[in-house]
RNA sequence: CGGGGUGUAGCGCAGUUUGGUAGCGUGCUUGAAUGGGGUUCAAGAGGCCGUGAGUUCGAAUCUCACCACUCCGACCA
């Protein structure tokens, strides 16, 4: 049990505190949720990433289904002329289309981007199926990967094909789709604070970081450990941007053919990365439960002894009976020690740990991941015991989480400040509403405008920038 | 897209300066011992040295181009 042997272990993590893009990359490949791939800035989500995903996706889903939505599923390909019926749009995602120029041998008259989002497709297809405002509204979300030609990528959040959900809906007025748009802003919030203990920040993004269509974008956005911001979800009001372009019209009560009112929402894989960089220690992944596709593992210790490794089974087949995702670890070709470390990093929230000891006395060990609190409970009622650890692990790694978020957000009121808070946080501040001050934080600190909070308590008369009479309270970040 | 780094066995690396046909650790397989925080011994298997051209009698090693990953910056709805 060297110590030798633990510290070359150990290399192969790279602390956390001294290079954090570098911790990052590293727990992702340790923990074996992606590989790389042949195909430049598309990664394999591996199963035990993939499950922390189709966690998320059920989950999420359920909340779309409660909220009154529906799934389809749409063309990955989208014609040229589709995507340049709106002007923003097409202006804000060109760069990044990938193309389909041939099929089969033949050269196409028309090529076809790969979607690197279906707002058009959608629209196309919402102008088919709306003619009266008893059609409405439609309420659709589809989960399935877009493509974008990244000129950078990173595992989870940033590549070129990444899996997501889009909500698409529309609405015969205005004031329908302002609704729908908060409500899955709040499905998002919710859904970050209590399912993947991440708690965000939300509001509305500025004119220059909106999303290109939008008429107003609103978003959920996470501190991440070394302080930068990861926006994690968004909702767009689109107001009839698309539909005019797309004449999505219907005939209303009153005898009038209306445009209707469109709103987009959607996440994506890199709710995984705000997962990892939120919780992650220098042990490796830290998850929450609710998202953990291990929730329990149980070691058996000195399995080699008389009754042991069948008293072990029992309990984790009584956890499992009790609902609990446990994994039973009876490898016989690594030490206990060795299961201890690696279902550490990969982030596993309860070890229990049972040996001939524990079960002379019908008693197990059990260690909570976030904590490292090691308590020896009597296998009697375990269940409950092991669920009730589980829903405190929930809710601690939120308060933590958001203990860190708060610590790490500070009020502004001078440049110079703004400047040293976004080094390591998040700055609450004044501004005037004009770009150009975002432009100049921007060049100055290489921080960008988050969102503004629906709280608008003025903290300063003035822009933090440039001292004119302030109209927004206001995010900045670095961002990622 | 700009600057740095890397690419050799599943993983982590040495070998490249000075060209001579590939090595270490770990993991893997088999056997034995061990077993409450990354055990030990023994015997094995495993490589088109990122790709393509070039120089050379001969290239992991020298030259050129390309590709991928990674860190920093720019860009990014």
């Amino acid at each position: 049990m060297g110590k030798k042997n633990q510290q070359e272990f150990v290399q192969h993590i790279t602390a956390r505190s001294e290079d954090f893009s570098q911790w990052y990359t590293d727990v992702v490949r340790l923990a074996d949720l992606m590989d790389y791939t042949p195909v430049r800035g598309c990664m394999a989500i591996k199963p035990y990433g993939y499950a922390i995903w189709e966690l998320i996706q059920h989950q999420m889903d359920d909340e779309f289904k409660r909220t009154g939505h529906k799934n389809v599923s749409m063309p990955m390909l989208i014609p040229e002329s589709l995507l340049l019926k709106e002007a923003d749009h097409v202006e804000g995602f060109a760069p990044e289309v990938a193309w389909v120029t041939q099929g089969g041998t033949e050269q196409l008259t028309e090529r076809l981007a790969i979607r690197p989002t279906s707002e058009t497709i959608f629209c196309t297809m919402y102008a088919k199926w709306v003619q009266s405002w008893r059609d409405l509204p439609l309420l659709y979300n589809q989960w399935c990967s877009v493509m974008r030609w990244e000129k950078t990528t990173r595992p989870f959040l940033r590549t070129s094909e990444f899996l997501w959900q889009e909500g698409h809906t529309i609405h015969a007025t205005e004031e329908e789709a302002q609704e729908e748009t908060m409500k899955m802003l709040m499905v998002y919030r919710d859904f970050c604070e209590n399912v993947l203990s991440v708690p965000v920040y939300c509001g509305q993004k500025s004119e220059k970081e909106k999303f290109a269509g939008a008429r107003a974008t609103y978003s959920v956005e996470a501190m991440m450990q070394d302080g930068k911001a990861l926006q994690s979800g968004t909702s767009h009001n689109f107001g009839t941007n698309f539909s005019e372009p797309f004449e999505i019209k219907f005939l209303d009560k009153d005898g009038t053919q209306k445009y209707a009112y469109e709103t987009s929402w959607g996440t994506s894989t890199r709710l995984i990365g705000a997962l990892i960089m939120t919780h992650g220690d220098e042990r490796g992944l830290k998850l929450p439960p609710k998202v953990a596709p291990v929730q329990v593992v149980v070691v058996p210790v000195a399995a080699h002894k008389e009754g042991v490794l069948e008293g072990a089974r029992r309990v984790a087949d009584a956890l499992k009976a009790a609902g609990m995702r446990v994994e039973f670890d009876d490898r016989d070709n690594v030490t206990p020690g060795w299961k201890f470390n690696e279902w550490e990093l990969k982030g596993v929230p309860v070890r229990i740990e049972i040996g001939p000891r524990d079960l002379a006395e019908n008693k197990v060990v059990a260690v909570r991941r976030d904590t490292f609190e090691k308590t020896s409970l009597e296998i009697g009622g375990l269940e409950q015991k092991v669920a009730g650890m589980l829903d405190q692990i929930q809710r601690n790694m939120l308060e933590v989480a958001r203990e860190f978020r708060d610590t790490h957000t500070r009020d502004v009121h001078s440049m110079k400040e703004l400047g040293e808070q976004v080094n390591g946080g998040y700055a609450r501040a004044m501004w005037c509403g004009e770009q150009a001050c975002e432009d100049e934080i921007k060049e100055k600190f290489s921080a960008t405008s988050r969102c503004m909070p629906f709280d608008q308590t003025p903290i300063d008369e003035v822009c933090v920038c440039c001292g004119k009479p302030a109209r927004k309270l206001i995010y900045f970040a670095k961002a990622y």
